[in-house]
DNA sequence: CGGGGGTTTGAGTCCGTTCAAAATACGTGG
DNA sequence: CCACGTATTTTGAACGGACTCAAACCCCCG
C-alpha cells in the first residue's frame, strides 16, 4: 500500500472488462445475463480518482450509479451549516449513488476518494434499461438496500446504548477486517484511510475525544497509534472492549 | 378518537376490498394492474389488533408482509439484554415487514399495535408472484426503502449534532402532522400513542430526561403535557426550538 | 527553515445519566 | 363506586462522560 509508483493492476493495465471483473460474481450486477453484462461493458465509463477527488457531490443531479472496482470512498453529508460529515465508507465491489438514483433526482451526499480509486460509472438510462430487462437486478438492489438499512439502524441503536470508547472499538474491529494484515508475532497492523475528524464523524463525536480514547487504548495496550498507522497487539483485548463479560 | 364504542369504519363494516382501499392510490401497491389487485384482494388476510398485541415478533420466520389500513404500530428491536426498544412508528398506508422479507428469512424487529389497528397480511408466495409479474412493484419498494434509509441517516446525524431537547421538538413536530387537530384559539391538541419510555427510545434518551424536557417546555410555554395529551399553544414557539435563529 | 493543517493536551463546564424515592395514573376485584 | 396493588411518571441529588475553548505540539511540504 505504501510502496509508491506501483502501476500494476488494478490501476494500470488494459481497459477493464466487466466479464473479467473480480466482482463479476459478487456485486449486485451478478444477476445479469451475458447480454446484459455486454450492455454494462459497452456503456460503463471507468475513471481513476486520486485521494481527495470527488466522484459526485451533494446537490448534483443524479446521473447514474458508480461501481467501485478498487479503493476506499467516503460518503459525506453536509449539514445545514456547511460542514461535511463522513456518514459511511464504501469499498471495492460496492455500488454507490444507487440510493439517490432510486429515491430522487439529486445526490443527497457527496462521495470522495479516500485512497486511489478505480470506479465505473453507469448512466441512468443504462441502469433503467437493465432494470427493465432484468427484474432480478431490482431485487438485488432491494437486498443490498435492506442490508444498508439494517446497518444504519444497528449504528443508531449502538450510538444510544454504547459509550464512545466502545463504539471506537467496534469501528477498529470493522476496519481491521478490511485493512489489517497479520504480523509474525500475532499482532495486527493497518493504515487507516481516515483522519481523526473522520473517525469522530463516524462515532458521532469530536477529534479531541478520539485522541483521548486513543490515548486510553494505548495505556491499556488495546491498540497503538502512530498517525494513521495502528497496531493491535492482541485482538482479544480489543474484543474485550466491546464485550467485557465475554458473553 | 376518544369517543369510544364507535363501530364505524375503518374497524367495522364489510370485509375490506383492495379496490376500494383508501390507500389504493398511495401505497407501494398502487403500481399494480387490475388483475394484480385482484390477486391481492383474494390472498390478503385482514385482522384487527388491539393495543399491545403483536403483529409479528423478532426472530419469527418472515412469512410475508403487512399493510397497515389504520392505526399506529411500533417497530421494536430487542437488544442483547432483552430490552425492547422502539425504533420507529408506522401508520396507515405503510407496509411493514417488507425489509426483512427482502433481506432474510427472519423478522429482525417486532411490530406491536399502539392503537387499535386494521392490518392486511400478504403472504410470501403472493408477494413473490406479484413481484415477478410486475417489476414496477419492486421499484416501488426500492423507492420506499430508499426513503426509509434517508430517514434513518437523517436521524443518525441529528442524534450526533442536536441535543435531546431539540430532538424532542423535532419529534413533536413530526407527531403533530399525524395526530394534532387545530383548536379554535389557534393552538394544537393531540393524544400521543407513546409512553415516556417510548419517547425516550426514539430520542435515544431516558424517561427521566424526557420528563425534565417536558417540564422545561411547559415552563417556556412551548408545549403543555397532561399524561399523553399534548397542547401546543403556539407552533412558532416549537419551531423556534429547532431553529433558534429562524434561518 | 518557516508556515500551516491536523492532532494532542489541558482545564473547566454542562448535559444527560444514574440511583433512589415520591407522586400519580391505571386496572382489578370487592 | 371505591379500595388497593402495580406500573408509570415525576422529582431530586449527585456523578460522570463528552464537549468546549484554548493553547501547544507535531509532522508534512514547500
Amino acid at each position: 500500500m505504501a510502496n509508491s509508483n506501483d502501476r500494476a493492476a488494478p490501476f494500470g493495465g488494459p481497459a477493464p472488462n466487466c466479464f473479467q471483473c473480480q466482482w463479476r460474481e459478487r456485486s449486485e450486477w451478478c444477476v445479469l445475463a451475458r447480454d446484459d453484462v455486454q450492455v454494462l461493458n459497452d456503456h460503463k465509463i471507468t475513471s481513476i480518482y486520486e485521494p481527495g477527488q470527488y466522484i459526485f457531490r451533494q446537490g448534483d443531479p443524479c446521473s447514474g450509479v458508480y461501481s467501485i472496482v478498487a479503493g476506499a470512498i467516503a460518503i459525506r453529508k453536509s449539514d445545514p451549516h456547511g460542514h461535511a460529515v463522513l456518514v459511511r465508507m464504501r469499498h471495492g465491489g460496492e455500488t454507490i449513488g444507487y440510493r439517490d438514483f432510486f429515491a430522487g433526482e439529486i445526490y443527497t451526499t457527496s462521495a470522495e476518494a479516500l485512497s486511489r480509486c478505480r470506479v465505473c460509472f453507469i448512466d441512468k438510462r443504462s441502469v433503467r434499461g437493465l432494470l427493465d430487462r432484468n427484474p432480478a437486478l431490482g431485487l438485488g438492489f432491494l437486498h443490498r438496500m435492506a442490508s444498508d438499512l439494517q446497518e444504519a439502524e444497528e449504528t443508531l441503536l449502538q450510538s444510544a446504548s454504547l459509550n464512545t470508547r466502545t463504539r471506537m472499538a467496534h469501528l477498529l474491529l470493522a476496519l481491521k477486517d478490511r485493512y489489517a494484515t497479520a504480523q509474525e508475532d500475532g499482532s495486527l497492523t493497518m493504515k487507516l484511510p481516515l483522519s481523526r475528524q473522520d473517525i469522530a464523524d463516524i462515532l458521532g463525536s469530536r477529534p479531541e475525544t478520539v485522541a483521548r480514547i486513543i490515548q486510553a487504548f494505548e495505556k491499556d495496550d488495546v491498540a497503538r497509534f502512530s498517525g494513521r498507522n495502528v497496531i493491535i497487539p492482541d485482538l482479544d483485548a480489543l474484543l474485550d472492549e466491546i464485550d467485557p463479560d465475554g458473553d
